[in-house]
DNA sequence: ATCTTCTTTAGAATAATTATAAACAACGAA
DNA sequence: TTCGTTGTTTATAATTATTCTAAAGAAGAT
């Protein structure tokens, strides 16, 4: 069970002060077993069914985005027209069902380790993400 | 080189009847000696551009997307507010320079072997396809 | 308490994409 | 070739995701 305190370091951390609001995105977002896929318009929703009380999009874009520049949320590349972010922040790979539209989450140790043997002069590698595309 | 009968065939394959504004944007598209990194509106200027004459945007969304329905377009998934495609349909990776917003092609060689330690039951794999970000 | 600074919010602004419908072009049969 | 059918182009409107704005309200420090 996370904490109430929890969240608000977590806020703190990413220079939020400590709002109701956010606090329930954070009972939202955190507040769970296993990771969580979704788009802002999905976390917009189950923050008003869960928590019983209604929260502006524009907060909950504003809250994601800082989660998102702390480190506490991943943005994930899929072919889609919104944007999916993952509470899994750890460095990991993705399956993508293609036909049901669906992300499955991948080990590390499900991936063999990966070496890019080109570099760009002056750039740095920031991230390698895998995503393996499933069909039937 | 690549003949104006290919474009034509490449369009009657997609469910296109060859029109004037269709084969321009053939040219631009498959014209190439190297591949082609693209968004929408990359290619509606360099339409402009390149033929001299003027295609509708909504022309261009509608031919590229007979064209990756039928997989003579990829579709490159980065986080990013446009949706960028590449006439280089093989499975390969990409570098993508966050800072200015560039792809990058790696070769197959460039990238070590990715082995997936990992089964989904009744589905096989489609692809595998890795982004490697790039920062200063 | 009080003052400053940050936050919430509804609604407006923006940007990418998709839909619409009227004028027009390709196709194919006679 | 001509004509009818069907698909296409285009400007523009509609839609959708996201960002911005500015006023009212809440948090933090003293």
């Amino acid at each position: 069970m996370t904490s109430k305190q929890e969240f608000i370091e977590k806020l703190r951390n990413s220079n939020l002060r400590p709002t109701k609001q956010r606090i329930n995105i954070c009972e939202v977002l955190f507040n769970r077993d296993k990771t969580f896929h979704f788009t802002i318009s999905d976390l917009f929703n189950l923050v008003k069914d869960k928590t019983g009380e209604k929260v502006s999009l524009a907060t909950v874009y504003n809250t994601v985005h800082a989660f998102h520049k702390k480190g506490y949320l991943k943005e994930i590349p899929i072919n889609s027209n919104q944007t999916y972010f993952d509470t899994n922040v750890t460095d990991h790979h993705h399956f993508f069902d293609v036909k049901e539209e669906k992300l499955i989450d991948l080990k590390n140790e499900d991936v063999g380790p990966i070496e890019i043997q080109k570099s760009i002069p002056g750039k740095k590698i920031k991230s390698v993400e895998v995503l393996v595309k499933l069909e039937d």
